[in-house]
DNA sequence: GATGAATGAGGGTTCATTCAT
DNA sequence: AATGAATGAACCCTCATTCAT
């Protein structure tokens, strides 16, 4: 019967929970069996009926998180002829990659793991920075095919682009040296994101020169 | 009498030394007292006799490798006036910051504990992270006022700048999902970077376009 | 019905058969409840309906072992007047009942839970041991009264001739220092036995010389 | 100094002393690191501090015991000529090395455990029974070069004679069915196992009868 | 009657820390 | 000041046993 295959399921992603509270509180080695059992408000053999090792849990968690974490993220862009638009909604994207919170735990977590455990290291990277700079790449063409943008590496562009989005306080917050950002300090970093991209790749006749941040009011 | 100062003071590092290989091979949790002391050669009372605990000794450990780290990123620069060639150097260094060995360990390390040891995370940013950009914060005020770039804020750009150094291959170094990157690999982020900067912040007249990589050569 | 009795009984055995491959393998301490019950192909619960736990079912296992180990053992002796051929079988069942696989796994594991299972010890001996000896010294009393032995303790006697059978290649095989003996040498140890206990028990005339392996040319 | 290197001798004995105790009673796999702390009053982890692991525990309990069970059984054997008194003591130290309580628990767990631990079964079998047998093999060659006994082959005889001294009333202590012997009773086996061996192996001029089991008077 | 998920005590082992020497 | 033996709590993991289905 279903339930005989779906109970597990659903325990199996109580303990899941229970451990993504406690791996990220205490990190792969502070974490202890017997701390996520209690969390997930199972005994501490029922882990290891559902997970073969602390491992396994630890991959699991990793993965699945991975993996969830970035299903938003792809949804189709709206009209993809605002060139300016469509950066901006890339750069928010890029940025909630880095900054959401489930995403900055699991970037740490992956980071400090990544030597004890490569393949989270590869499956983190490929679910997510790599998919958003395909992404990106693969629009970038469409464009420059337009005209829209210069002609110049997607690749390179995107890893640009994707590098702009991190900026110095991003790193901060990945030291849990600053709260989380409110919606005007994004704002801000994906604008100057998109200007400092346009700028540089754009197809625009003017230079780089009159515009951009208001606190700079240009000439007497 | 001096030796009486001395010599505890190069025991203690000594012991932080021996420190420094265990908890960059194992990480704070993986490393153990025991093999520290193996690894300083001294007993394991003594390291109590140095430090009160392990977390004592990890926050030692890493306040001076965030101070020592740097030591070297910040003599002068040679033939200020030359712009492209001061920002190449720059770039060099934060580049280094980034993927020289016992920056990429330090980072992991301090990434992974930050929650643990947030007092080690701020000496880390400060250390490193922070007097690079404050230094070329500085340095970009005098050239924006000789007129060599355009003005801007320039925090904001120095992030930017920093950002730029930090494309996805460097996260996946971070991610241990590459080798050392090469002299070569090196320069290429390096001057990508610098004429991106300029592309956005130089005072050229031409605009973006007309340069670069010889491949996109751009019609009419 | 018969079925609901006789069904029961079958599945007693298949759970049997499953703890005779376990426990032979990893011995009582080293087998798990689980691993039984795979290997006997029902559900762990399934083991427990049958039997109300693992020191009854290792019960069950060697009272069952030791009885059905020995039962080809007792099986009628031919032409019963030719002393040395009869003896010389009786000393082919006493060393099968000692080296066989399946004897040698039980006489370990019987010994090593000995302490813990005073009871399986006793069952052992009875099924095994004690029967040989007890119908050996049935059929010396016979050949005392007959003139073909001497008078002698019959018990006595025939606990000499199973000690003779445990020759220390016995020891080193128990000790699994040896390989399993193949054909000939087990006819030399039989052999051996066999002329010992004549050379005692016998009625000769001549007394013990003059005879015996080859190698030992009989003095001047 | 010598205290630094006794002291730790001592507590080692005291920690195998307590390992003897429960490894005796509980065999290897029934006893735990926890119980063998506690019957040697020391912590767990100082167990640890003198060996690395529960089987190094237990290698050295066995082969300790091993060597310390068999030192007097080798002393010289008084008065070498007579023939009957020397096969006497030689077959009480035999005795003893199968009955003695201390013996009969190391049998026990070495059989049980061969199979985990070959390398202990040969230490057990070096230490104890193969250097009896080669001890007497020895002293055999003299006595048949002295004719005192007939030619055979030396391993072999001390082989039957050490299986003589192995009655089934042996085998029932080895299983624990039988409190221990006491004197009278060992004395009736040794003095069997003599007789016999003599019947088979001496140069008497009289043959096997006419005498034996105190019980049966020779006549006048 | 059969199942297997859930339990929790207990297994071997490690390790930060203490303290007598 | 330096040592390293001793400690015991905590670790990950196993397993006999139970019980709702």
């Amino acid at each position: 019967m279903a339930a005989q295959e779906e109970h597990p399921v659903q325990k199996r992603q109580q303990i899941i929970r229970g451990a993504e509270t406690v791996f990220t509180e205490c990190g792969y080695e502070g974490a202890s069996m017997s701390r996520i059992a209690l969390q997930a408000a199972v005994s501490k053999g029922t882990l290891y009926n559902y997970f073969t090792s602390k491992s396994e849990l630890f991959a699991a968690f990793v993965s699945q998180r991975s993996q969830t974490m970035l299903t938003e993220m792809f949804e189709p862009i709206a009209d993809p002829d605002d060139l300016g638009a469509i950066l901006h909604q890339i750069a928010q994207r890029m940025v909630a990659l880095v900054l959401a919170p489930g995403s900055l735990v699991l970037y740490r977590i992956v980071i400090s793991e990544a030597g004890k455990f490569p393949d989270l290291a590869q499956i983190y990277w490929e679910s997510g920075p790599e998919r958003v700079l395909a992404h990106m790449a693969g629009w970038l063409v469409q464009q420059m095919q337009a005209g829209r943008l210069r002609q110049a590496d997607p690749d390179v562009a995107a890893g640009h682009f994707f590098a702009l989005c991190q900026t110095p306080s991003c790193m901060k917050r990945r030291l849990q040296l600053l709260p989380p950002m409110n919606a005007g300090e994004i704002e801000l970093l994906v604008s100057g994101a998109v200007q400092m991209f346009l700028d540089s790749y754009g197809r625009s006749l003017t230079g780089p020169s009159e515009r951009r941040d208001a606190s700079c009011g240009a000439g007497p």
